[in-house]
DNA sequence: TTGAAAGCGCTAACAT
DNA sequence: ATGTTAGCGCTTTCAA
């Protein structure tokens, strides 16, 4: 029989559902006489019992949702790994939905996310939520879930839920302040999504750095978008820099795909990224390595951040008091010399 | 009140569950007017059915389960955002486990599936397959789900079940031929995981290609290794062909962790990956675009592979006859010379 | 220690 | 065109 039912194993053992609900569930009292002879029918037929209608009558589907913009991204695909991974611990299952940044499909997940009554949702918002007002129907889809919601690395101003971000100012701060102690004094960035509150951290960081070393920003070297920028769009930026002679000394780039670019450019010049400039950016790309050059990056753990916000959720799911917590995870800025060692 | 039930509405509507029931999946007969009655208290509520309650009725989950060995990996988690865009245009919402390669996590990965009454599977099985008997624990635990399978990258031997597969064996051979063509004859290659279909396809094709162009096999230049080998190992053993003085003048590198290797090796030793040596490999990786370097590689558009996995399983659904399809993506190199077009 | 019965939120005959 | 009823496969009182 394809899918027995736990009516079908009861009468195999000759007892009734409940009794094959107990010994499932191990609860209440049956013998053990009765226990074995029951398991060994399970067993035997390899029954496994619906969770759909467990889920109903408990009322607890034990599933999470998790709604991020992508998962090709490796970013994204990491933090997956970390929320699968505490989840199948747990014993719950995740359902997932792609959003692909766009608030219309945003809103159609998380429909999704509600008719299959998930116990919490772990969700990356989907871009663009800075001043629009799109954010406002997040907020209310969010409301109405009525149930625990983590947000990860893209906070949203007056989202009122737990988070766990990326302390991208200090971040950017720290690694600003490592160029600035190494003794570069023409020093500049580029700054992706600007718009999103992980850019403009970003970008205030690096500022503030600037302005508490004491050194004057020059705006030629501030090269910043509210939007991602390409890899090949940091290549011509780059290119700019070196054509016009400005070139920084030094650099604080806001993700890989800008330090890819800009690898490009220094090496297509025939500019040594281990002399002619000193890179630092955030997140690690395999090019440094292959390169073997010195680069100093912000490392934004993603599988443990999904790990901990799968623990934030089911903190809630515990402790049924309704908190606010919101865990930043330190900037800690890896320097990786010349010859340093090969990151495994 | 947070979570709706059909009766509610029924009741707010002054109409039975079945009108309701009925306007909600569009079903039977039932008047302009109720209709548009029992619409307006399910917008006003934000009434969301259960998908739960629905599908222990119906028998239909409408889920299906992706089982993947990871998805911090870029390719599975490519392959991941295939299936969820293609699943989510269809309506059915995706359950997703991670197994890690581990066979006895792919077990408890299978029996959460089964528990949730998934329609249909994906699945890329854990590796080490080829010979061990855990293999057939596999093959048994698919054979009792009982619903459509399609298997994902990794071909197992036996499994008798619709598949999409990249053509690995022709792939490394008209990468080998194009080799061959441009004049080469000391060819190398480094291949991993020979004890996996996919690894042994591509020694095979190499072989074979060099078989067909009459070059003899020069078992120092051939690398291989049954199980997975890192970047840190491509490496090394790059090293020792230098150090030895018999690098070969063209490779054919099997993964992309193993170019990097390669090409990190090449550098080192202040050697020019457009001069020294011809690199062509599977996978695309950024450092070529970095080094604007020569670089011909089969490129296994993953995206595609899961919509095409998802689309299988669909037809799978509507017609349902118990076919038994291999959908090869069929290999094509792309040669990517110095100074080529970057791949955007 | 076990069983009977009601109910979880929906769908789907079957009546009307 | 709409309502009634009987499940779907479980859990969980409540009795026995």
């Amino acid at each position: 029989m394809s899918n027995m039912t736990i009516k079908d194993i009861a009468e195999k053992a000759g007892v009734s559902k409940s009794t094959v609900s107990r010994v499932i569930n191990n609860t209440g009292y049956v013998s053990g006489q009765i226990r074995e002879r029951v398991n060994r029918i399970i067993n035997e037929y390899a029954y496994q019992p619906s969770a759909i209608a467990r889920g109903l009558s408990t009322k607890d589907s034990c599933m999470i949702g998790v709604v991020v913009p992508t998962a090709s991204d490796g970013f994204f695909g990491r933090i997956l790994e970390g929320i699968s991974e505490v989840a199948d611990k747990k014993g719950y299952t995740v359902m997932f939905c792609t959003t692909d940044n766009d608030p219309a499909k945003e809103q159609r997940a998380l429909a999704t996310m509600r008719g299959q009554r998930v116990r919490g949702l772990l969700i990356t918002p989907a871009a663009g939520y800075l001043s629009t007002d799109g954010f406002s129907k997040l907020r209310s889809a969010l409301e109405n879930l009525g149930i625990p919601v983590v947000l990860i690395d893209r906070a949203a101003k007056n989202l009122n839920w737990d988070g766990v971000y990326f302390d991208n100012f200090n971040g950017a701060y720290i690694a600003t302040e490592n160029i600035v102690r190494s003794g570069y004094k023409k020093i500049g960035t580029i700054t992706s999504d600007t718009s999103l509150q992980l850019g403009s951290d970003r970008l205030a960081g690096f500022r503030q750095a600037l302005a508490d070393a004491g050194i004057r920003e020059d705006e030629r070297f501030i090269l910043t978008s509210n939007q991602p920028i390409s890899t090949q769009q940091a290549f011509r930026m780059t290119c700019d820099w070196i054509r016009d002679g400005r070139l920084p000394e030094a650099v604080l780039l806001s993700n890989g795909a800008i330090v890819n670019g800009f690898l490009k450019a220094i090496l297509a010049h025939g500019l040594s990224p281990d002399r002619d400039v000193y890179t630092v950016g955030f997140d690690y790309v395999q090019a440094v390595d292959i390169l073997n050059m010195r680069y100093s990056y912000l490392s934004r753990d993603a599988d443990n951040m999904g790990r901990i916000a799968m623990q934030m959720l089911l903190d809630h799911f515990d402790q049924k008091i309704p908190s606010r917590r919101e865990y930043i995870v330190p900037a800690k800025l890896i320097v990786r010399e010349c010859g340093g060692q090969q990151r495994q």
